[in-house]
DNA sequence: CTTTTTTTTTAGATTTGTCTAAATTTAAAC
DNA sequence: GTTTAAATTTAGACAAATCTAAAAAAAAAG
């Protein structure tokens, strides 16, 4: 019942994999947390004995319903602790990840519970990103990217990828925001940049496909 | 430069006993981590190598003041989870403790410095030892057990041991607190226990041996 | 000051999670 | 459809932290 860090580390890149309607092959979880194939190999034979996954060689893998709940508790963890670390402890945005990936691992029910009460129950972490409940359920909210975005199509920012705390750090400086309304005035072909307008203000950004691809929104 | 959880455990385990005035001998260290002597042998030698240790075979061990400085820093960070856990998580103390050993190897400064902040940078926790500050400077009350207290001798509790989960729901059930004003009635050679009172309450209340050696105070 | 007991250390094994290098399987290219 | 390339797995090794059993050292008892 109680897993290690790093079988908590893989079964949540797994979670992030799929949810992103990506393959859980060997090498896509390994490049993801920096470890070598093999290794990969090794730790997913292991946890397809602790039916967490559904594992056929070659073939990559798939989260259990087992191993689902497992995961959603730990990214539910995660988020807490970021909006913690952010509402509460005043972080910047893109500071907290790295520690939330230490937090995250402390799997004690009633800290949880208690954390969540005390940060009011929210149900989005700081990069706009849904923190599953308790029982481990998730709204999902459809969102694209903003590289999918059609030209002049009004849209709202509703989350942008965590992972680099690079990018939170750019987002900051050009003050793009969770919530921020938002059009795209025109898409360059050449590199898949584009200009971008945030309502309420005069002045265009203009976005590289990079960022364009970090930045989530809806319609 | 980082420790690993286990050499935190150690270090930490070793700076309680000298700060009890205990010899760090290896079977106490092993007492205390629930560990067997063999294999404190092992860590005695791999915190020695790194400096942290004087250490001499068959003859216990001593923090030297890198150890030290290292070992101040893991009391403060569990002191100050301690801190939250209580004051803005509502959790009962006796709760706290077990979390508060898994919290405090997460080492970020950014971290505990906001964290410290966040609770008004509080001197002691909530069993009433004193957290050191960032520079490692812990300021020790002359504090003597209960158990040493004599008779009559009107005396405030300051701190209580913080090891045992039982205790502390022991304490909150006879409403024994932190800061309380007390008085020995009578104590018993037979058994070692004691007849208390506490200030503003008319009721006697009996203390064991074991439990006056938990309680500290000051006069 | 020997003998016995206790404490500590050594020696060797085990588990977990990782690695490299080589072998194998699957997929892609021609 | 062979051949080549890429992805995956196997085999074997290693470091960290633990264990048991046995040996050695120190302390206590006589």
């Amino acid at each position: 019942m109680p897993y290690t860090t790093a079988e908590e580390n893989y079964l949540k890149a797994i979670w992030k994999l799929e949810s992103e309607g990506l393959h859980a092959s060997t090498n896509a979880i390994s490049e993801r947390l920096n470890t070598r194939p093999a290794s990969v190999t090794d730790m997913l034979k292991k946890l397809t004995e602790k039916k967490l996954l559904h594992y056929q060689s070659h073939r990559g893998v798939k989260l259990t319903s087992e191993g689902k709940k497992i995961s959603l508790g730990i990214v539910r963890r995660h988020r807490l602790w970021e909006s913690f670390l952010v509402d509460k402890l005043q972080f910047p945005w893109h500071e907290v990840h790295a520690i939330a990936e230490e937090l995250e691992h402390i799997s004690n029910p009633a800290l949880i519970e208690r954390l969540d009460r005390y940060l009011g129950e929210p149900t989005t972490d700081p990069h706009g990103d849904p923190i599953p409940d308790k029982e481990g359920i998730i709204k999902e909210q459809k969102q694209i990217p903003l590289s999918a975005l059609s030209e002049n199509q009004p849209a709202r920012i509703v989350a942008v990828s965590d992972r680099n705390s690079d990018l939170l750090e750019l987002l900051t400086h050009k003050k793009i925001k969770i919530g921020s309304e938002i059009q795209v005035i025109k898409r360059f072909s050449f590199d898949g940049s584009a200009e971008i307008k945030l309502k309420g203000s005069k002045i265009k950004i203009t976005v590289s496909v990079q960022l364009s691809d970090s930045i989530f929104v809806t319609n």
